[in-house]
DNA sequence: CGAAATTAGTTTCATATGCAACTGATTTTG
DNA sequence: CAAAATCAGTTGCATATGAAACTAATTTCG
């Protein structure tokens, strides 16, 4: 556990985030460009282009938001009629949402411009690189998410 | 340019981004709960724990953080004493930073936190996808960067 | 030299975010 | 069955953030 120097510029964390950033950035900057739609937004779009029917728990665990920035996309995207909103008559507490025309339209139209911008950032990248990277960011979730859990263990002293 | 589905799990921006989220997360708690150390806070101090002195305008630029963002922190770690202010006489609109004391101990606590987290991060990972995953956020971060210029000057109509 | 432009850094303001408290519905359990 | 616990989703509140306006200092240039 020596404290060998820690260069900002190599460290994991750091680089992950700067670089998520800007590719985050470049390609939100596109679509709220052109069709004004936020990051959540966005996301609560494309879970339900994937999956057409869910209710806003089911988007959270999808899209790993929190069930707040889920409730105020959704609102938005209601208000907006991009979404639509039919309530479960079984448990009133729940409501199936799924993209509206407007939706479908605007999907239909990010997803491409989705898909060519990755491409462009993943372009010369080798094909094996390119696995490796995305077993990389696999197992860096996992990793993460487990060390999460432990560091939350011991600040609330395990034993809940 | 045809629209192959998008499936958001497989997606690279965001998978970067619920990744970096969960690794950011794993190591602030740490430091956070520990020191009271925000994120900016921890890049300012990593900043000058790596380059002793330093302006405001170098550590925004060097840890890619808006000048917003630095001033705050500064502000913050100055009131803490965590950090010493010198004014260059030589131009009195800038000041030079550095750890004190205080900041030196904390920074001498956090680096072999950092490096312990990012070692259990990467722990099974072969050390050619180590490499393969710095080539690949390299190049990322570079054609991210290229594809944010081109659609802001895009946006921006180009001819400023 | 002196006006205009530029720069470092701060502050204002409008927006984004998340936790925690809340509402209304459903389920559990004594 | 009724009280307590749980759950889906919303909202209030306090904090975080960044763009743009601002201040003070320096540089550029007519």
């Amino acid at each position: 556990m020596a404290a060998r120097r820690l260069i900002l510029s190599q460290f994991l964390p750091y680089r992950l985030s700067i670089t998520m950033q800007a590719v985050s950035e470049g390609l939100a900057t596109r679509y709220s460009h052109e069709f004004g739609i936020t990051v959540p937004e966005w996301r609560v779009i494309s879970a339900l282009g994937e999956h057409q029917e869910m209710t806003a728990r089911d988007i959270a665990a999808h899209a790993r938001m929190n069930k707040t920035m889920v409730s105020r996309a959704v609102a938005t995207l209601l208000e907006r009629n991009i979404l639509l909103r039919r309530e479960n008559s079984g448990d009133r507490r729940e409501a199936f949402l799924r993209l509206a025309r407007r939706g479908d339209d605007i999907y239909a139209a990010i997803v491409p411009m989705a898909l060519d911008y990755e491409r462009k950032l993943l372009r010369d990248l080798p094909k094996a690189e390119i696995a490796a990277l995305d077993r990389a960011l696999t197992v860096l979730l996992h990793r993460a998410d487990e060390e999460a859990r432990a560091i939350n263990d011991k600040i609330n002293g395990d034993a809940e």
